[in-house]
DNA sequence: ATCCATTTTAAACATGCGTTTTAATTTAAA
DNA sequence: TTTAAATTAAAACGCATGTTTAAAATGGAT
């Protein structure tokens, strides 16, 4: 009764696992292929290339995420009068949601979103830019509603920085947390970081703008 | 009059820009010679290795950088009672000082930082902590004096968030600048970008911490 | 001026990559 | 069962990379 795997899908099981690891350009097809157990040239033919292979992998959650917090933003605009901390709690379902595509979906595709904005200077921007742009200006406006004291170029650079910071805690967070186990013996699961991180996104996003703060 | 430029010097001149630019990996050594106008083999003849060239360019400006920041450091953990504000500030002299090794060299330094902390999985990484180990450590120290309410576990993390956002900020300004004049019509110089950055930053690291957040 | 170490040069080498080709095999419909 | 399409398989292609080799050129010291 066990379902069965199609060659599309060991393909894109064994991407995601090693997209995850090493990033996209650091993983070749060969090892990709080899891991799934399939044919090198499977790969060229079911997907036409290695870019068109790493957008069917991100595609696969992008699909499930994107508009699910496209519906948290837009019920939070609804009912108005909300803080930094709830636009950014509007992450939190739209991401564990992403457990029904794969198990460890959350982690893995933050890893995944991590490198793709890791490696924005490439072909990945485009694509990216499409997918996220109205998100990214749903979100980009609901923070503004939160943080009204910002202007909006303000917010535009602070929303990314936050986007870096969570990025790279997550790209990092593997031997991040190995460090902090050695030095504070103290383990840190996954999941834990993020909770570590949105305090610390929401204390830089509400802070005075440079302007009124400059000496 | 003019200074001898010796071979050395032209391709680590070249090596760095390309390396600002495009990252570590991403630069071949023959756009390296090319633009230096030398001989391809004499980077392997001079440095030994495409590895030992990047840690040369890098060495170029941690030695310049490095003791300078430990010595603002020492200096404000004399004086006492200081805020994460004038940790930050510690920052700005030592980066200052590096228009004496190169003329942009302020900028080019957080570039090279940058992609160095992207690729730090690579061989970076031990040379990279070996040199920046006990300079973080102190930087933690002074960090945890200038918020005792926060563990060093909390302010662990959050250094690393901090250098996150910042190496990010770094990585894709060019590309988030770009988007911005477009968006906003408003121009945004390499060097204003730390300014809207420091304080997101010291307001993410003052933030209370999650344990005392938690709902 | 000669000699020897240093440096530069051109060419080739070995390797890994994404992709393409061509043939074999499997699958499913007629 | 036959037939045609879809899939898998093995091999090679073309290209770019870092590195090495061996000869030529250079530059001081004797």
């Amino acid at each position: 009764m066990a379902k069965r795997i199609t060659t599309q899908e060991k393909i894109l099981n064994a991407a995601e696992a090693l997209f995850a690891e090493q990033g996209f350009e650091q993983t070749s097809l060969r090892q990709i292929t080899t891991e799934a157990n399939v044919n090198l040239a499977s790969v060229n033919y079911h997907f036409g290339s290695k870019k068109a292979l790493i957008q069917a992998v991100m595609a696969r959650y992008l699909e499930v995420f994107m508009p699910k917090l496209a519906e948290q933003l837009t019920v939070l605009n609804a009912r108005g009068n909300f803080s930094t901390r709830d636009v950014f709690d509007c992450f939190r379902e739209p991401l564990a949601e992403l457990k029904q595509v794969r198990k460890h979906g959350p982690t893995l595709f933050l890893s995944l979103l991590g490198f793709a904005y890791a490696e924005i200077q490439g072909h990945l921007r485009r694509y990216t830019m499409e997918h996220f742009g109205e998100v990214m200006a749903l979100l980009l406006d609901t923070l503004h509603l939160a943080n009204p004291q910002l202007s909006p170029v303000d917010m535009f650079w602070r929303l990314h920085f936050v986007l870096g910071a969570t990025v790279f805690a997550q790209v990092s967070g593997p031997a991040l947390r190995e460090i902090a186990a050695a030095d504070f013996g103290e383990a840190v699961a996954a999941d834990q970081v993020i909770d570590r991180l949105i305090p610390f996104l929401a204390g830089g996003l509400d802070a005075a703008s440079h302007s009124s703060t400059v000496e």
